[in-house]
DNA sequence: GGACAATTATCTACAAAATAGATATATTGT
DNA sequence: ACAATATATCTATTTTGTAGATAATTGTCC
């Protein structure tokens, strides 16, 4: 996140994915909701990769989840979004939004041969 | 520009700022209006670098300012968006307003305590 | 024409974000 | 104990983003 304390793209995706599954996000799952949404394959790396760095800028906080949850594999790593995370949305959108005003790409496609 | 075909999160706001500007835009002006809207610095080499990596991608055309323009200093480049810049900010809004589909910041502000 | 001011572009070096692919870990079922 | 499964972590690389300095080009003034 740079001078305009605006998220990276994928790292907003990630927070995206985060608060569409509530408090039951975790790797796997917004891999998931990235490649459904998204229509394209999204690695594990990628996404790990980016729920760190977002824990470092204490914008998520990850959750162990319980044994109990009987089924098999590694236990996962349940992610919830901080206020940081929110505050960050809310700015990279606000100033996103800003940038948008006034511009219609479908007029744009018409246009540009001029 | 990754998997998903989503530009990053600068290059989106420098292709945009070109677009606000119709014909008219250059490096300083591009600026300009970058920092106006997002009420943030921006340096010039961050503008450069990245209308150099979207003219490699054939977002962008460079255009030569005429010598006829009877002011000071050097010449300006003027950029013109070309078709696939127009396309890759389409692919990337309509990623991110699926992602954004359905979340409200201003709920989730209150819901957090949760 | 030479010094200087103004405006813009370019360069260099680095930091952060994104990606890919491979590997390791923890758990359950047999 | 072992295989199967689900998940997390690691390593290495490329792409994007940032910062600050430097250079190029033109007009103005004397």
């Amino acid at each position: 996140m740079g001078k305009t304390g605006v998220l990276g793209a994928f790292e907003e995706l990630v927070l995206l994915a985060l608060l569409q599954q509530g408090k039951n996000a975790y790797g796997v799952s917004i891999r998931r909701e990235l490649e459904e949404r998204s229509g394209s394959d999204v690695t594990m790396g990628a996404v790990y990769a980016t729920l760190e760095r977002l824990e470092d800028k204490r914008m998520v906080h990850p959750r162990p989840g319980e044994t109990k949850e009987s089924r098999r594999g590694r236990p996962r790593r349940y992610y919830d979004i901080l206020p940081g995370g929110v505050a960050a949305l809310e700015q990279t959108r606000r100033v996103r939004d800003t940038m948008w005003q006034g511009i219609e790409l479908s007029e744009l496609n018409a246009e540009e041969a001029g």
